[in-house]
DNA sequence: CAAGTTAGTGTTAATTTGACACTAAGTAAA
DNA sequence: TTTACTTAGTGTCAAATTAACACTAACTTG
């Protein structure tokens, strides 16, 4: 019934996932550290991804690989566009990286990217298999990443800023309860622009997704505010701007 | 220098092509009927789509897959969403066609979903390769189709639509001049709910994306309308809520 | 020349948006 | 214990946008 993993994994397809996360010093990006071929201290830095199984979905794929690489676990995940150049590998210590842990090391690989929010406090990565490190790097301090992931990397912010204009997906960068504090914070990093305080309450508290809680803010050297939580079953209606601030 | 060009196909990834197209009849997608393998007279729809080859990428293959098929080429065509469950091809006469057109008909194929948007009047499709067939079919009118291809279409559209709201991605459906009645009813079509002819034109007009031209309709058993044009130029900013009627 | 068809146009009320400033409630430091 | 500091929380008004609504104009066909 067993079977030899390597056998399994398709040669040409691979999932790459870029994983947001936020909190008080912004939005974040995790990325790993792969081992090098020949153990020396060159910094290689990529996103978390790897060929896909023949017997998995590719949301599957994503969702094993992310957990293989970085220890998290059954992520929000969503699939948002697949690359396909032919010389999506082309700089010599990727070459180099693949013939080291590749069965099929020249094989064209078509990649599907992935993009995951999650809320940091929550998951801590913990490097595995080919990765040396997992860590949370800034997004305005990306390195150069491997292969052509500095550019997945892009169109998943694009990606997740779009998606935020359409869908209450903020969500799943904040805690369980959160404050509408919080919250602006969150749209303003993410979308790149400040807003007004009240009109911002004003708006989101129009919308029927935000439940308010008997609970307030604990331990905070100000005012503590009002706790809300997101009224998941709400939103099930609509693709239509709920979110069109400014 | 020559290639065999079985050689060139990558046996796992895929396009799938869903040509949009726009007339007085409403909206239809381009449809092939594929050769039976046994010649028989059973229908076997899908839409147009095939392997990819390893030297192009996967636009160029979109570009390639639907020319050699339809023979129409150089459409504007998006890609929407990859399409990867294992399960894709379960059906008998799907796996039996694939058996006498494919290499190595049992491997598991990843797809990448394009859609394309025409019109129709200056395209007429020809059946070529292994298409019999292709036909422009009622958007309300597909049969089943092979694999999962119901699936692609279904999401395409959705995708068209959304798209629709942010992008003046409907012109690509239109003559290069059209009346303003013309491009309310594309929009109506598509996205499904009718608008006000006032609103729209005001709004419509309001931005700076139609050109007017000295020249009106001809023949028109009614009120000949005046002409406008796409301003190409005039669209290279904002992805915001362009066009967010009703 | 009558019938049929689509083009083209403006106003108004209702709604939504954007701009704007002060008090409240807690902690920390003096 | 008082002061300083920080973020929470609140309302109004002018401006802009939206939605609802009906008639005349211009062409072809019969």
């Amino acid at each position: 019934m067993s079977e030899i993993p390597s056998l399994n994994l398709n040669p040409n397809v691979s999932v790459d996932c870029v994983v947001f996360g936020f909190d008080v010093s912004g939005l974040k990006v995790l990325i790993i550290e792969r081992d090098n071929p020949d153990n020396t201290e060159g910094k290689n830095f990529q996103l978390p991804g790897d060929l896909i199984r023949n017997s998995e979905n590719l949301d599957q794929a994503a969702n094993r690989v992310l957990q293989e690489l970085t220890g998290l676990d059954n992520l929000y995940l969503t699939q948002f566009s697949a690359f396909g150049d032919p010389s999506r590998v082309k700089r010599e210590n990727d070459l180099e990286w693949l013939r080291s842990i590749r069965k099929d090391p020249d094989a064209r690989v078509v990649t599907i990217g992935y993009f995951s929010l999650i809320k940091p406090d929550n998951f801590k990565p913990a490097a595995n298999s080919f990765a040396r490190k997992a860590e949370w790097v800034q997004i305005k301090d990306i390195p150069e990443l491997a292969f052509d992931h500095n550019l997945i990397l892009d169109e998943a912010l694009k990606a997740l800023q779009l998606k935020m204009h359409s869908e209450p997906v903020g969500f799943e960068l904040l805690p369980a309860k959160f404050t509408l504090g919080q919250l602006q914070n969150l749209y303003e990093t993410v979308l790149e622009f400040e807003m007004d305080k009240r009109n911002f309450r004003r708006k989101i508290l129009s919308t029927d997704i935000l439940i308010p809680l008997e609970e307030k803010q604990r331990g905070v050297a100000h005012k503590p505010a009002k706790l809300y939580a997101f009224n998941q079953s709400a939103y099930n209606h609509s693709i239509s701007p709920m979110f069109d601030f400014q």
